[in-house]
RNA sequence: GCCGAUGUAGCUCAGUCGGUAGAGCAACUGAUUCGUAAUCAGUAGGUCGCGGGUUCGAUUCCCGCCAUUGGCUCCA
């Protein structure tokens, strides 16, 4: 006699065991159209699933995030059984849900086409239209191994070998087709219309780059047909504010194939890129830092020393000269360690903080190479600090303040954070690492952010904590990074002298906020969608003169605001004005100053802000005063 | 690096089932001197990524390379 508990805190007993889909059908005929899981005492299961004891129970249908994700789910699976049906020598392997849909693994003799893209997607649509039922199947883990080798499904044999003896495999049939799967899943595949594939992919099996290369499949699916719609319009308009389009279009950098991976700066986007220099460099004086250069072109023998070119040889470019071998920097830290090693330190010395924008090399593979994401010259807002392990806890909590107060000054509030902790292969004592590691969680929590571990993932040096920013289209960018290294002082002979005169190893913390210049501002483009705040825009001003009667004005004009240290331009061209103000307007420049005979003759100016708003006439004076107040509200 | 796709005018793209290419915008020339997101007319512009092969003939078909791109792996 179980007495079901449902969310709004109504009971509903039943004579005898019931099923998910009985409860929905007991409260109404629509409910029970719509269910696609339920949720008993907060664990998903089918529709199917009986309910034979008290429980607390939640319909659960396309309206849930978990009902969407099910959808999905289940979605995944009438990809492969479309698959199947239309290539019965393809394997099956995995289908997971993602963010915003779903991707099945195949093993095929031969990579899929657009063609059959659009094939397969005609045969999951035709058969979600039969509607047939998915239903729930236990099998014994013997048995289940021999069935998929049986149909040459080796993968799947292999991956129910891997489950863990004594373990339910559960397997999903709808149809012909039966696949391994933890479920839960919609009750039949009618529940299946709203989705559409998206791409093909090679991905390892198993994520190793050692195994076969599958045959990956996305896909999207969404519990509304209108969802799906602005998903897609979403990615359009994603696109649209690509870095990679908008850096062309606004003329702010190219690159060519002379030069793969390394980015030609054009004056406007390097005016963008001095500004966020500066900016951080003034902030670095502020925080303790002195500022420092060094070469770019280092002798062989440091990076053995550091142990770069045992670990990375093949990451290095390299030049020879003279007999010598020599190695174009991929980081600045040997390189800070010899300033470290000039003159003797002692502990009253430390922290000591060296910065350097210095530009490094490192030869990424081709494959993962990215617009100004991923590029294989860059420069960082780079930084070293030496210090005692007593003082790492202060400076990485002064570091992480530094941090947020940098990112909201550019607009970024959300920020993914992650702490890495001591992997299997690594260099220093547990104790160190216990320290290490605890400074790192303890400035975190002091802060209450939010986080995540992942064990095993830091350097074989060190701890680190890693902070990302998203691009328009939500991949994750690794930006910001503070890494204890507990190696690299001792092996290039870094030493200080302790309070009781013995010679101690300081502890070296890397450290960056922006990380790569190049890829933070491919994040900002996108950020702004290429409209920069004023204290960044690459043009801030531009003047135009309506008819040639105003020209000489417009150049006083800009030649005031320029002394005054705005960016101005002028456009004294024969044309409408509503063609001046367009063009300007789509390469987004704040202000447009807009001269008339009016003008002229009052010695005003007219303004016209990024956003179309007339500010009217105004003073050159209180038009300064308004931009100086908007570059330091950094807005 | 691996799997797939792509590479045509300055940009965005069309096209050729093998007979050396076209549009819009931009550029240039001329006219227009104009008040808040496109004035009109005309002109010019291409070794169809690079190299090889097949062919009477290749931008088109085949092979190799390079770059870009979607992922995967990697990221000191």
């Amino acid at each position: 006699m179980p007495v079901v508990t449902l969310p709004d805190g109504s009971k509903r007993a039943f004579d005898q065991a019931v099923t998910v889909l009985d409860v929905a059908r007991s409260i109404g005929a629509g409910l029970a159209k719509a269910t696609i899981a339920g949720k008993v005492d907060g664990k998903l299961v089918d529709a199917s699933a009986e309910i034979a004891a008290d429980v607390t129970l939640q319909i659960i249908t396309a309206k849930d995030e978990e009902g969407v994700d099910i959808i999905r789910h289940s979605t995944a699976h009438l990809l492969a059984y479309a698959v199947k049906e239309l290539f019965p020598e393809a394997q099956v392997t995995i289908g997971p849900v993602i963010e915003n849909g779903f991707y099945y693994d195949f093993s095929f003799k031969r990579p899929f086409t657009p063609e059959d893209l659009e094939a397969i997607e005609s045969k999951m649509a035709e058969l979600a239209a039969k509607d047939e039922p998915v239903t729930r199947e236990v099998w014994q883990r013997d048995q289940a191994v021999k069935f998929f080798e049986s149909i040459g499904e080796k993968y799947k044999a292999e991956i129910i070998a891997s489950i863990p003896v004594g373990e339910d495999i559960g397997l999903y049939r709808e149809g012909k087709f039966i696949d391994l799967c933890r479920g839960p899943h919609v009750p039949s595949t009618g529940k299946l219309s709203v989705f559409k594939l998206m791409k093909i992919a090679g991905a390892y099996w198993r994520g190793d780059s050692k195994n076969e290369m599958l045959q990956r499949i996305y896909g999207t699916a969404w519990g509304d047909k209108k969802d799906l719609q602005a998903y897609l319009h979403r990615l359009e308009e994603a696109e649209k504010r690509d870095h990679r389009r908008l850096g062309k279009t606004l003329g702010l950098f190219h690159t060519q194939e002379e030069a793969p991976g390394m980015v030609f700066w054009h004056e406007k986007g390097w005016a963008i890129y001095q500004q966020i220099e500066q900016y951080i460099r003034d902030k670095l004086r502020c925080h303790g830092y002195g500022e420092v250069r060094t070469p770019q072109v280092v002798d062989r023998s440091l990076w053995e020393k550091s142990g770069h070119w045992d670990k990375f040889h093949a990451g290095m470019f390299t030049t020879h000269s003279e007999n010598r071998d020599y190695a174009i920097k991929p980081m600045n830290c040997p390189c800070h360690v010899q300033i470290f090693n000039q003159g003797l330190k002692s502990y009253r010395d430390l922290p000591i903080r060296l910065a350097e924008f210095g530009s490094c090399h490192r030869n990424e593979p081709s494959g993962t190479l990215h617009g100004l994401m991923r590029v294989r010259n860059f420069v960082q807002d780079d930084a070293h600090i030496f210090c005692t392990e007593d003082q790492i806890q202060s400076e990485v909590s002064n570091f992480i303040d530094l941090l947020f107060d940098v990112y909201k000054d550019f607009g970024f509030e959300e920020v993914i954070i992650k702490l890495s902790t001591r992997p299997e292969n690594r260099v220093g004592d547990d104790a160190s690492w216990d320290k290490a590691e605890h400074a790192l969680e303890l400035a975190l929590n002091n802060k209450k952010l939010l986080w995540d571990l992942q064990p095993g993932e830091g350097a074989f040096y060190g701890p680190k904590i890693e902070f990302s920013l998203k691009d328009c289209i939500g991949r994750v960018w690794q930006c910001g990074t503070i890494q204890v290294d507990f190696s690299m002082p001792g092996r290039l002979g870094a030493s200080y002298i302790a309070e009781d005169s013995s010679r101690q190893i300081p502890v070296m913390l890397h450290r960056a906020i922006l990380g790569s210049l190049e890829r933070f501002i491919g994040i900002l483009i996108e950020q702004h969608s290429g409209t920069f705040p004023l204290w960044l825009a690459p043009v801030q001003i531009v003047v135009m003169s309506i008819t040639d009667r105003q020209a000489e004005y417009a150049q006083k004009i800009t030649v005031d605001l320029e002394k005054q240290g705005f960016r101005t331009k002028f456009d004294l061209r024969n044309e409408k004005i509503g063609f001046k103000i367009r063009e300007h307007s789509i390469q987004r420049v704040p202000y447009q100053v807009i001269l008339g005979d009016k003008e002229l003759e009052n010695q005003m100016i007219t303004v016209r802000s990024q956003n179309g708003e007339d500010l009217g006439g105004l003073s050159i004076d209180a038009f300064v005063q308004r931009l100086r107040r908007q570059i330091e509200d950094k807005q």
